[in-house]
RNA sequence: GGCGGCGUAGCCAAGAGGCAAGGCAGGGGUCUGCAAAACCCCCACUCCCCGGUUCGAAUCCGGGCGCCGCCUCCA
């Protein structure tokens, strides 16, 4: 049996069948560039990459679309505000979504059509659905009419006659049913515009969607992405529109839609103004810890967001990181000899099982919760083994081809989830290496008269082994102060039966920090 | 008012008819100069409440209570 999803349009979960076998085109629906990137959006980011990596990894051959909507009222507004074009705005925040994506170890779409550059797709379509009827012209806005699509409402449950008179119709308006929505709007003084049948003015939000949706992926593909805030109306006119000007259905075949994050039981917005941006919170934890935070719950599930949440998250991500770690000591110390002793087998059976449990999780509406269940217990073989070894009860030798296949399913497991588990791999932590090292020299340069090396790894080694020397001597005092200063720069050192080991933190306490905290 | 979702241990969170995964925290132990990490053991007779169906329900049905999202821009 192969991926379950979730599917909005159906409220059930589906064996995902794509139009092209071995295929999958999948359209998300992006961030409007007019503020910070916070965590809300990053979930969707997430959640959709996590659900990439698994088809990847499933051997789908992906197709990922995701648009940019650089044409919009508080777009207008922010650059109003601010006195400078639009395209200040769009650019700036589109760089700031883009960094907290790249950070986030999300992956790029393969495809970021952006609204503004997609006007002549729009006015093209706007026509057919007026030549068609399904849209009218009202003193140069353009609406259109949902009283002429029989299906409209199939994905929200929404019907033009049960929504609440009047709510959508404001002064000025002239639609004829209240339900109907502005496909093109005319301009007002100061705004972008463009040419267009109906006099100069701009496209409605929707009209974007189903426009770079169609020319990317086409009629009927596979799955259509984003927050289960869009459902309506922003996707169910998706739906009218696309449905109508195409002539068939469906628009697209599965709709899967991410719950919100939340904070103190409210959602987590830009217009609550309650957000923690990307930035901020990657100045208090790394990439990895805030990639698990969100990929850990249900996507279907709200989530909460707060310190302690993301406190644990760092706990969890460390106890992987610990088990990788202890594996790779362990296979150099085994180096190229090899023996498949009974610890061995066991490993290779515990890699099999973490495989097969984490797939038939994530084939059930990628349920990550599950799958990670998976993941801690292939860490915790992995770990009782290293301890084996550690403890001196079985060589390393016996350990290594199963080992190896644990490490490598750990390895495999966690990237399908964007994480790296891998200081080095992930740039903000890397920075933050750079600058440990800098005061670890300092450091270093005041407990001992020699210089130490240039590299992170050459300076901890060199006060590790100032330390041992004062460890042999049981002077315990300065061993600890040393401990404990590293430990305030952010290096965490055990003192194992084989020697000591460093690692850096991973929860709050970083040393680049700013102190500032999460906006709330 | 309409549409939809959720309520599982101190916290987070899977499970959706057949002995309640996993993470964090907590208690005890092994190891250790200490700390940390790791390992071993313990930590929900019970899943918001009340009825019902069933040999059997956290899971199905009915009725409550509480919370949240959408119906306006939103990931």
């Amino acid at each position: 049996m192969g991926l379950r999803l979730h599917n909005t349009l159906t409220k059930r979960v589906e064996e995902l069948v794509t139009r092209e076998a071995g295929k999958a085109a999948i359209y998300v629906c992006g961030p409007t560039v007019y503020d910070v990137t916070h965590l809300g959006h990053m979930r969707a980011a997430v959640v959709f990459d996590v659900l990439r990596r698994y088809l990847e990894f499933r051997g789908y051959q992906v197709m990922h679309v995701q648009n940019v909507t650089d044409v919009e009222d508080k777009i207008i507004a922010r650059a109003q505000a601010e006195g400078v074009p639009t395209d200040a705005i769009t650019v700036r925040y589109l760089e700031d979504y883009r960094q907290a994506s790249r950070a986030l170890n999300v992956m790029p779409p393969h495809v970021e059509p952006h609204a503004s550059q997609h006007i002549p797709e729009m006015i093209e379509m706007i026509k057919k659905l007026v030549e068609g009827g399904y849209a009218y012209d009202a003193e140069g806005d353009v609406y259109f009419d949902v009283s002429r699509l029989p299906q409209y409402g199939k994905l929200s449950g929404q019907l033009p006659g049960e929504l609440r008179a009047g709510a959508r119709v404001e002064p000025g308006e002239h639609k004829r049913h209240p339900a109907d929505f502005a496909v093109w709007k005319h301009a007002k003084p100061g705004e972008p515009n463009w040419d267009s049948p109906w006099g100069r003015g701009r496209p409605g939000w929707h009209i974007e969607c189903s426009a770079m949706s169609l020319k990317y992926l086409g009629m009927g593909f596979d799955i259509h992405g984003g927050g289960d805030d869009l459902i309506f109306p922003h996707h169910e006119n998706e739906i009218a529109q696309s449905e109508a000007y195409a002539a068939t259905q469906p628009f697209a075949r599965y709709w899967v839609h991410n719950a919100m994050v939340m904070v103190r039981g409210e959602k987590m917005s830009k217009s609550l103004h309650n957000y923690i941006a990307v930035a901020d919170a990657l100045g208090r934890f790394p990439a990895d810890v805030i990639r698990y935070a969100l990929a850990a719950v249900h996507y279907r599930k709200p989530m909460e967001v707060d310190e302690a949440r993301l406190q644990d998250a760092a706990k969890a991500v460390d106890r992987l990181r610990i088990a990788l770690a202890s594996a790779e000591t362990i296979l150099a110390r085994a180096g190229s000899r090899s023996t498949d002793g009974p610890a061995s087998r066991l490993l290779r059976k515990a890699a099999e099982s973490a495989r097969t449990a984490f797939t038939a999780a994530m084939d059930d509406d990628l349920n990550t919760s599950s799958g990670l269940a998976a993941v801690f217990e292939l860490a915790a073989e992995m770990n009782r083994v290293t301890d084996q070894v550690l403890k001196g009860g079985t060589d390393a030798t016996e350990t290594t081809p199963g080992l190896r296949e644990a490490r490598e399913a750990l390895r495999t497991i966690t990237a399908i989830l964007g994480l790296r588990l891998d200081s080095a791999a992930d740039e903000d932590l890397a920075r933050r290496v750079r600058d440990l090292a800098v005061s670890l020299r300092q450091e270093a340069a005041q407990l001992f008269s020699e210089q130490p090396g240039q590299t992170l790894d050459e300076i901890v080694a060199f006060i590790l082994a100032g330390r041992e020397q004062a460890r042999a001597k049981r002077d315990f005092a300065t061993a600890d102060r040393i401990r404990t200063r590293m430990a305030e720069a952010g290096i965490l050192v055990d003192d194992l039966p084989t020697g000591p080991k460093w690692r850096i933190a991973t929860d709050g306490r970083r040393p680049t920090a700013d102190a500032s905290g999460p906006r709330a």
